[in-house]
This record gives C-alpha cells, structure tokens and sequence, in this order.
RNA sequence: GCAGGGAUGGCGAAAUGGCAAACGCAGCUGGUUUAGAACCAGUACUCUGAGAGUUCGAAUCUCUCUCCCUGUACCA
C-alpha cells in the first residue's frame, strides 16, 4: 500500500474539523497553554509559501504542547481591516466588505490544507461589528481615563474632576498637553461645562489635537511614522507631507517609562527589543532655559514681525489670503469699511494668516478676531469649534463671531459689541510685547558643556522665531522659513549634507556667564523633537561644529588637552572640562550634576528626561476602518456613546475616496448623525446648525475619521480567550484562566506598530483592572522571512516592431545579428530577418551578450536588459521556452537565443554544431513577491507533494528566525523520508501494514537506542525552536530502523508521537492503522528514558598536537590515568611519537585523548 | 552615522571549547524499472571571510579588519 498523502490528508483534515478535536476550553484541570501566531492581513494574492512559516512553527509547537498535556489555546482570525480593500473599492466600486470576505474563504481554504490544529471556533475579524464593538469599548476607556504620574498608573476620569472640584489642578500631577493652565477649585466650579470639558481632554489618555501628520495626498490619509520608508509611503509608495489636522492621539508617551522597563520582563529578541528601546529614545539630560535680551537699539529693536501665521505653512496661507482680499463677500466688505470709519482707535487687519488658518478681520494689538460665517456645512461646526479652541487657548486671541445676516442687517449693533469686546480690559498685550519677556528652553544631553554654548538654534518651525527676530534680519529669516517649508521630508533626508540656517538678529543670555548668544534658525533642528531649539555647543557636537564653521562662529574649546580645530569631540568618556568656571577639571558624569544644581540654583534648568516616542495619531481619513464612538454636540465638543448602545456600525457610502470639500470618506454617509434621543445612528439631514440659538434637537454629526490598522490588532489576542462574549470584551474567568499569551510568532516588521501599541494598550487595560497582566505576550519569536528565487535572463530591448498598422518603429529594429558556425569551424555574422520578432531573450550562458551590451551588435536594440521569467515556469535555472511563451501571450513570437542557436515559436534553428540548446536563467535571491514573478504557492506544494512534506521542508529549510532562501527542488529530499516512514510501518508483503503487536523486548537494544535518542533530541529541539535539526533527527532514526528491520510496536507507536506534531496527517493515519479510536493529539509525548543510551565502550579519537590521528575502542569505566595507560600502550600510538616522549597527555574521559610533544 | 545579526561544501545547513561538514538538495557511478518518472546501492568535492590572541585543543571565547543583511537616523 503506497502512502497516499492526498487521501490522507483530506481524511483527516475532514476528522479534526467534525470532531472540534483542538476547541481549547476555558475550563481545564490541566495546565493552560496559549500560543498564539500573528494574524494575516487576508489580501487579495493568497498565500505564498512564505506565509506558512511561522504558523507551522507555532502549530509544532502548540500540537507538542498538547501532548504535553496542556490546554492548548491555538486560535487564528483575520486583521481585515486594511487599505488594500478600500483601494480595490475606489477602483471598483466594490465594497470592501465584500472583497475581505472572498479574501478570507480564499485564506481559509489555504490554510486548512495545511492541516493546522487551529480552534477554528474561536476566529475573529477585527472589520466584524461584534469584534469591533469591543475596540471602539477600548478607545472609550481610555477616553474616560488620565494618567496619575504619582500613583504611575491610569485612573478614571472621575478621580481627577474630583480633585479638581476640591483642589483645582495644581496639586495634580498627571501626563497632560503642555499648554494646560493652571487653575483653582473654585475656578473650576466656574467654568462652564464646554470649558471643562476642553480642560479635561487635555488629560484624557486619548485626546483630539491640532497634530503635525504625515498626510499622502495620493492616498488622501494620514499615515503613521511606521507607515512611511524613505518618506514615502510603505504601501504604493507615494510622496507624504507634512500637515496640521485635528486628530484623535494616543497619549502612550505617558507609558513611556513603562514600555521601556517592561521589555526586562518578557523573553523577546533582542533585536526587537532593541528597536523599541530606539524608539522610545529615553535620553538624559537637563532642560535648559535660556533669556532673550531686549534688542540693542543699533538692531532697530523694538520692531517685531507681524508673521503670526504657522511658519510651515505660510507661503500658501499668504497666497490664499490675497486672493481672498480681493474677493471679500458683501458682508466681509460692509464689516471692513466701518471698521475703518468708526474710529475705534485699533488698526485691523483683514483675511490675515493666524496659525494654520486665515482669519477674517485681527487686531493683533488687541488680540481680537472677528470672524464673518456665511450658510456653513453643519460637518465645519466641528471644525470651527476647533479652531476657536485653538486660536484661543494657544495663540491667546479673543474670537468673536458674527454671520452674515447681522453684519447686513446691523451693522451698527455689530460694531458696538466689536466695541464693547475692545473696552473689556482682558484683551491687550500680545504681539506688541518685548521680546525680551521671552524665554527659550532647550533639552540638551550635554549639559557639562554649557560654557562651551557659542550660538543657538531654533527650528524654523519654532514659536519664537517671528517674535524676536530684528528688522533688518526680517528678510532673510522670512525667506530661510519659506524655503524650508517648501523642501519636502524626503528632500531633508536626502540631503543632510547642506547646510542652511538664517540669523534672527536677536541675543540670548547664558544662564552663567550673561555673555549674549547670537540666535539663529536652522533646519537642522527639528521642530518635533524636545522643544524644537538646541544651544549649540560647537566643540562638542558635529552638527553644531559644522554649522558653526559654516557661517563662521565662534568655537570655543572647553575641553582640556583635545583638539577641535579639526573636528568636534564628543567622546563623554575621556572628557575633563575646562574654561568653564566651576566645572573646570571636572568629569563628564560630575560636570553634569554640577551644572544642573547649578541651573537649579538659578531657575534656570533642571534635569530632564525626554524621549523620542511621541503621541500616537489615532485619526485616518479612511473607510475601511473602525468608526469612532463619537458625537460633536452643539460646542463641538467631542461626546463618547454610551456603551450599550456598540457597535457604532461603518455607514454605507457611495464612493470610498474622500469629499470634494476635502472631509474623509465617511462624509459622503447620508445616514451619520447620532440621535441622543432615540440612540440610534440617523439622517444627516436631521442635523441643526447649532450656531443658531434654542435649534439643538439633540442630534448631532458623528466623527468622520476612521481608526487605524493597529487599533483592532491591539486586542485580538485578548478577545480570543472569550471571542464570543457580547456583554464584555471577555470574561473574568477566561482572562483570569487563559492570562496572557506563552508563545507569539510573528514577523519583526511589527516591533514598532503593532508590537508597541499592543503592549501599550495591555498596560492600560492592566491599569484600569481589565486584564490581569501588564505584558500580553511572554514569549515573542520573530520567524525570518522566506525569500524566493527570481530566474534572470537578458532581453535586448526593442523599440519597433511589426504591428496591425504595419510596420512601427526602426527598419533596423527587425534584423537581429547573431553568430553561425562556417565549414571552416570560424564564426560569421549571421543576420536574421523577421518582422514578427517583438522580444530577443539571451540564455545567461550566451557568450556573445557582453558584445550586445558594448554596442557591436547594437543596431537591432536600443539596449540590452534584464528579465524576470515567471519562476513556475524555470526549473534548475532552465526555462521550459514553450510554456512560458504559450503562457504569456506577448512573449508569443520572441527569439531565445542560446548558445546552440535560437528557438522561435517552438522551432530551433541551429548555429553551433553540439552547443547547448537549453535556455537558461540566472538565479538571484529577492523578496517572494507576485511583481518579481518568484512566488511559489503553497497548493501547487500541496498537489504534488502533500502538506506534511511543505510542513516538514518549511521547518528543513532552516533556523525558524533566519531569512533563507526557497528552492522547490529541495523538498523531494523530506517527501522521500515520509514514504520511507510510511514503508517503515509497511512493511508486510506487498507494501501490507505491518506492526508487530507484542515484541519481544529482546533484541530490540538498537531499536531502543535509536528511539530513545530521537526523543531525547526531538524534545530539546522543540523547546529550543530549533525546528530544522528534529527534521534531520526524524530522518537519521528512519534510516536506522528502517536498517534493523524494526517493525515493533514499543517502538513505532512512540515514534508517531514525535513526528506528529511536523506532519500530522501521516502520524494519525498510523496511529489508526495501529489500532487506535481517538486521534493522536492527545496521546502523551514518549518519555524519554537515559538507561536505553548507556554505551559500555567509547571511539576515543586520539590526537597529537591537537590533530586527531585514529580513534581507539575504550571502556568508558576506564579512569583518567588507565585511559592514559591504555592509549600509551597501544602501538598506533607509539608509531606516531616515533620515539619521543610526549611533554604531556590531556585525558578528558568520555571525550577525547591529547598528546603533546 | 548608530544599533542588532551574520559570513562553514556548488546550494540549504549541522556541530557553542574536544573526530568539521550530520541531514537534505544538486553532481557523479552502477543497478532495477519506466510512457514520464520513480526507486535502490555506491561515491567525490571542499577545510569554517582575513589577521592576531587565549588554550593541550578554537567554526565556537577575546581583539582588529573586511564584506553582507536587518532596523533606524540631522534625536541635541
């Protein structure tokens, strides 16, 4: 009987699936266990064989644990939730519900060939209301939460507007945005319920903000930072800018600290650890703050740039806001002329840049904005009310507002409250205040070299620019900023070499010696990193060094016996500091404790920490994605939706791509308002514009953002211990039984997105007492990538050719010189004549492509390039001509070239009398991808060679977390081992099952031997995730038994124990041939017993000077100076030493023999 | 630039201080059989990226260098 693996296969496969045989319990007086592997993005390609390698790793691992006796948890389900569905929306018009689905059967089946032990019961598919029910739950918790920098934890909201009713907030020390004020119990009782609601979201763990995104207008969405290479995007790789939105943010810099220290407790690579701890980027240091001086009166002070706009944005804003002069609405005019005919004593400015908006009329001396609405969207209230915020709380600017109606209709009323506004004496100061009021603070790591500042730099970005820079500076710095605003991300990049910079004009102070620091702009300095303004020490810093000499600035050297006329030195180790008044003589490590009680002394510095990681943008304009649980009301403030009433469910809308008016796809919803009184999603058209006064009806518009692709990832392996629960995102008990996951296989591409988020929203839930622990994955192995083979040949590129028009292109186009063998055995020119030839190929063994390629041949080609030939059709680098030609339609009628001659529509013709006639490619090792024509399916494995041949060859291949490179041919080699395997259970006349049921144990010592050395190997190679060698052991053991002729029973049901975990399928048919009723996944593993290994004798290799010369049979009860004896009496020994006398013999017993001399 | 990983036959690899190359692919020789293939038996090649050190003994530990991969980057 021959092993019919697809029979085999499908029996079993079938059998699992009747029987739940791997539905995990959460109820188990066995041990749990939780093995868990990343789950896939269903696209549109299927799976190549590459997918499968870290799913069969944790499926070996999951299956062995169950033999183990452990309740294994083994789930999979769907990140489904993606832009490549939204895309093929936007093209098609098909919902991307509907391709995910058709995605997901296609993975389904794929993977159930593959025979995993996966509890199938348990899937989840993050783009399934029921699942994301449960993260929009998530993203209300944190929400409702703030984080306590004293308890170090997150709390409930609740705790903090408690304090703040009877404390106010300076007694709270909690992780909040920068710009939050200060304020009394008392002052909180007085503000209005919108005002403290603004105050509270400075708090709350998830926020909106006015967020510096990385927007991709070909994509229209905001991509996260790990969703961008080489500033552009990871997925079609499209130019990204940057850009001011109002966002929903992740406050996970508060976990910062947390994130850093929890990655001591969990067993993950150290690589992967690594790239973490980068990207938090803790940095110590001290914050620095230095005094503006008030300008000299040479410098024309006093004289301070009205530039109040967003500086990264203002060449557009200025541009716009002209345009927007010359076409003012009737109302904006009729405004602008009594304003300058009243007399109100204030000068106006109309349509002027403020941040990142235009605003209609601004008195900048007075800090008031008036704004003029005319017939607005009801979806701008949200905008507006932002705006407001921002415009108010940042900038400092009183907004007043009035619509187009009143300023026609009464223009004297208006005017008297613009009055009334004026007169109140809260407005005033502002832009007309002297700079030297100001302070600059920087983060510096170096604070031991504070006497070696010689300049500052700010980013051109930076708030104080417009403020303090002079006159006659005014020009240039204007010019340097917009300059800077217009090189895109990439453009910095690329070009880190240029120096640029601009001076302000202005002076700081230094904190010690009050010498003045000339002040300067430069890009260099990045605006989103500590506080976006450096003090540049020249001497020990390269960038300053070089920005320094560059605009030819002082460098003072305050390092003892270095020299810096070269370069900067930055070595903290070797630094002792000198001309530096107090830290003269002074270490690295004592100098910056002393400069930093220094500062603290004077106000002016303290130490600090700062990290690179920053807020999470949490908003992307997408359809296919989470909606949030989230109304605007009649303020615009952001209202969360009461839990009973998830899921917020995606509207239906026509097109997936964004408004014209620029708003996310969810803006073309009809249907996206939320009801307060009945709850229930409705009608936009239901919506009021709350402006006008007594109008709220209670309904209100809904968040038009989406959530990103890692929110939903952030939960799943949580969701998995309960997935079906619908009155909580899981149990009690199934948290408090299942904890956390063991074992997490995935790729490392995930250690900053996924793999970061996910501990931080671990964190959180562990915080508010949601989970049980602080890290969702104990064990973490990253499986390295299987690369493929791409089959390289060189095409001569030819630019005319025959087509239906008659002839296109260059006559010379269709002649194609090759070369012919003559009688006398030289070689001619051949010439070849053919319209219909649209592509050469040369075979990679063709000698005459060097002679192509410099031109001697040239007339026919423009140029000669390499080709990509679809590997299914390339077999040990040969290409099957006539497949691949009748295959690919436009490579029908190509001439392939080969050393023999050439071959044209399945005819050769000959050149060279016995060359070779095969065409042959080029192998090169690429990234498996359908664009590089290297794929291998796994179902074509599958057909050919059965899954447990593709599970075991996977795991063959080699180390599980190593890349390594797909060869198909390979896997003939564990194909083979299964039929001998099988063959080794039959083996009775015929190929007939063959078992022998009651062995006499006698006889069977190899047998034993050999099984027992299995187990032993097998079980540490498993632990060990070294997947690759048990395959090889499994193999060796065959070959042995298959030598001794063992057909026992002791013997060959433990050893379908051990294969089974790899090739499943195969293992449970012997199992049941073996007279077996119930599967095998539960059997219990071989114990491994050390008596079956005793050996009596040992092959001591014996070596002189190191070099093993023969080996020689010893007992292993030989001690040290017997063995000694022994070997000094043997007379292959003493034929060696050909009569000297060894100096000295190493005898190491049971390993080896060394003599010396 | 920084961080991490790596370099062993023609290829994938094994050996973590003690007989280098187990196991498999490809190659070669022979056999059995065949429509194709398959199967069986046998077999060669090569000496651990370079250099130095520690050691009785180094692919393995230490140092220096070269090259490759991965991640990340004006991070103050």
């Amino acid at each position: 009987m021959n092993y019919d693996f697809k029979e085999i296969e499908k029996k079993w496969q079938g059998y699992w699936a009747k029987h739940e045989t791997f539905k995990a319990h959460n109820d188990s007086d066995k041990p749990k266990y939780y093995t868990l592997s990343m789950f896939p993005y269903p696209s549109g390609a299927g799976l190549h064989v590459g997918h499968p390698l870290g799913y069969i790793a944790g499926d070996i691992y999951a299956r062995y644990k169950r033999h183990k006796g452990f309740n294994v948890l083994h789930p999979m389900g769907y990140d489904s939730f993606g832009l490549p569905a939204e895309q093929y929306a936007i093209q098609t018009g098909q919902h991307p519900a509907i391709t995910t689905e058709t995605n997901i059967n296609r993975y389904r089946e794929q993977l159930d060939r593959l025979g995993f032990s996966f509890d199938w019961s348990r899937e989840v598919r993050t783009s399934d209301p029921k699942y994301y029910k449960w993260t929009q739950w998530v993203f209300i918790q944190l929400f409702n939460s703030w984080y306590n920098t004293d308890t170090d934890k997150a709390e409930g909201i609740n705790t903090l507007t408690a304090i703040f009713e009877n404390e106010g907030n300076l007694t709270v020390n909690a992780v909040c945005d920068d710009d939050t004020p200060g304020f009394s119990a008392d002052d909180w009782k007085q503000f209005s319920k919108t005002e403290q609601e603004k105050i509270l979201l400075k708090y709350r763990l998830t926020y909106l903000a006015a967020a510096e995104v990385n927007w991709c207008p070909a994509l229209g969405t905001v991509l996260a930072n790990d969703e961008i290479v080489n500033g552009v995007s990871e997925r079609g790789g499209h130019p990204v800018i940057r850009k001011k939105m109002t966002q929903w943010m992740m406050r996970i810099t508060a976990y910062a600290q947390r994130l850093l220290d929890g990655l001591d407790t969990i067993d993950w690579p150290q690589p992967l650890k690594d790239s973490q701890t980068n990207w938090i980027g803790r940095s110590e240091g001290a914050s620095v703050i230095f005094k503006v001086l008030s300008p000299t009166p040479s410098e024309g002070g006093g004289v301070y740039s009205r530039l109040t706009g967003d500086s990264s944005m203002i060449g557009v804003l200025l541009e716009r806001a002209k345009e927007m002069r010359k076409n003012p609405t009737p109302a904006e005019d009729s405004l602008w002329q009594a304003l300058r005919n009243k007399n109100l004593d204030v000068k106006f400015r109309r349509q002027h840049p403020i941040h990142k908006y235009i605003v209609d009329f601004v008195s900048l001396e007075k800090n008031l904005i008036i704004e003029v609405d005319g017939e607005i969207h009801q979806y701008q209230l949200n905008e507006d009310a932002e705006r407001q915020l921002l415009l108010e709380q940042k900038k400092g600017f009183k907004v007043i507002r009035f619509t187009n109606n009143e300023v026609l209709e009464n223009i004297e009323g208006v005017i008297s409250k613009i009055k009334g506004h004026l007169d109140s004496p809260s407005l005033g100061g502002g832009w007309g205040e002297d700079p030297s009021q100001s302070e600059i603070e920087v983060f510096t790591t170096r604070p031991d070299t504070i006497f070696g500042v010689s300049f500052m730099t700010l980013a051109p970005e930076h708030e104080l620019v417009a403020k303090i820079t002079t006159a006659e500076q005014k020009a240039e710095v204007e010019a340097y900023i917009e300059a800077t605003a217009k090189r895109s991300e990439r453009d910095r990049m690329a070009d880190v070499k240029t120096i640029s910079g601009a001076f302000t004009g202005a002076y700081a102070e230094h904190p010690f010696s009050k010498a003045p620091i000339p002040i300067w702009i430069g890009d260099y300095v990045l605006a989103g990193y500590g506080t976006g303004a450096v003090m540049s020490v020249p001497c020990g810093d390269q960038r300053d060094y070089d920005f320094a000499k560059h605009f030819d600035i002082d460098i003072p050297n305050i390092f003892e016996g270095v020299d810096i006329s070269e370069e900067a030195f930055a070595d903290k180790e070797k630094t002792i500091i000198a001309n530096s008044d107090f830290l003269n003589g002074l270490s690295y490590n004592k100098a910056v404790k002393r400069a930093i009680f220094e500062l603290e002394q004077l106000g002016q510095g303290k130490g600090k920490v700062n990290y690179r990681l920053r807020d999470a943008v949490f908003s992307r304009q997408r359809y296919w994605g989470e909606p949030f649980p989230v109304y605007y009301d009649a303020n615009g403030m952001p209202q969360m939706i009461a839990d009973e009433h998830l899921p917020i469910e995606l509207p239906e809308v026509e097109k997936y791509l964004p408004t014209e008016t620029g708003e996310p796809p969810l803006g073309n919803a009809t249907n996206w308002a939320w009801d307060t009184n009945t709850n229930k999603v409705v009608s936009n058209d239901l919506v009021t514009p709350s402006a006008v006064e007594g109008s709220n009806n209670g309904i209100y518009p809904l968040e038009l953002n989406t959530m990103p692709g890692w929110a939903g990832s952030s939960q799943y392996f949580n969701r998995y211990m309960d997935p079906h629960n619908d009155k909580a995102i899981y149990s009690e008990e199934a948290v408090n039984y299942w904890e956390d996951v063991d074992l997490y296989i995935g790729g490392s591409e995930h250690a900053t997105g996924h793999l970061l988020y996910s501990r931080f929203w671990q964190k959180f839930l562990f915080d508010r007492g949601i989970a049980p622990k602080e890290e969702f994955a104990r064990k973490l192995i990253n499986q390295g990538m299987i690369t493929g083979t791409s089959a390289f040949a060189n095409q001569g590129y030819v630019t005319g050719y025959k087509t239906e028009n008659g002839f296109e292109g260059k006559r010379a186009s269709n002649v194609i010189f090759l070369l012919k063998q003559n009688e006398n055995g030289k070689k001619d020119k051949f010439q070849y004549s053919n319209n219909d030839v649209k592509y050469v190929f040369f075979s990679s063994d063709y000698e005459y492509i060097e002679e192509y390629k410099k031109g001697e041949f040239a007339a026919p080609f423009n140029q000669v390039i390499p080709h990509r030939f679809d590997v299914g059709f390339v077999e040990n680098n040969i290409l099957n001509i006539e497949g691949y030609a009748s295959n690919h339609d436009s490579f029908k009628d190509s001439l392939f070239v080969v050393p023999g001659g050439f071959w044209l529509n399945g005819k050769f013709t000959e050149l060279f009398e016995g060359k070779s006639r095969v065409f042959v490619t080029r192998p090169e090792v690429e990234k498996m991808s359908k664009s590089k024509y290297n794929v291998v399916n796994p179902d074509a494995i599958c057909d050919e060679y059965g899954a447990d041949s593709l599970r075991l060859y996977e795991m063959f291949l080699g180390p599980l977390e190593q890349s390594k490179p797909w060869n198909t041919a390979g896997i003939t080699g564990v194909h083979s081992f299964l039929k001998k395997l099988w063959r080794l259970y039959h083996s009775g006349s015929n190929g007939a099952f063959h078992v022998a049921d009651s062995p006499s144990l006698e006889g069977l010592g190899e047998a034993f031997k050999t099984l027992h050395k299995t187990i032993k190997k097998v079980e540490e190679d498993i632990e060990n995730f070294s997947f690759n060698t048990s395959v090889s052991t499994f193999m060796i053991c065959v070959n042995e038994l298959t030598a001794q002729k063992c057909t026992s029973k002791a013997i060959l049901e433990p050893l379908a124990i051990l294969v089974s975990p790899y090739a499943p399928h195969i293992a449970e048919e012997l199992w049941e041939k073996m007279g077996h009723q119930t599967s095998i996944a539960e059997a219990p593993f071989p114990k491994f017993e050390a008596k079956y290994l005793v050996e009596s004798s040992k092959e001591y290799p014996i070596s002189f000077n190191g070099k093993m010369r023969f080996t020689l049979e010893l007992s292993l009860d030989l001690n040290k100076d017997e063995l000694e004896a022994a070997v000094m009496a043997h007379e292959k020994t003493q034929a060696q030493l050909a009569g000297r006398t060894p100096k000295k013999i190493i005898v190491v017993p049971g390993k080896i023999v060394n003599i010396v001399g």
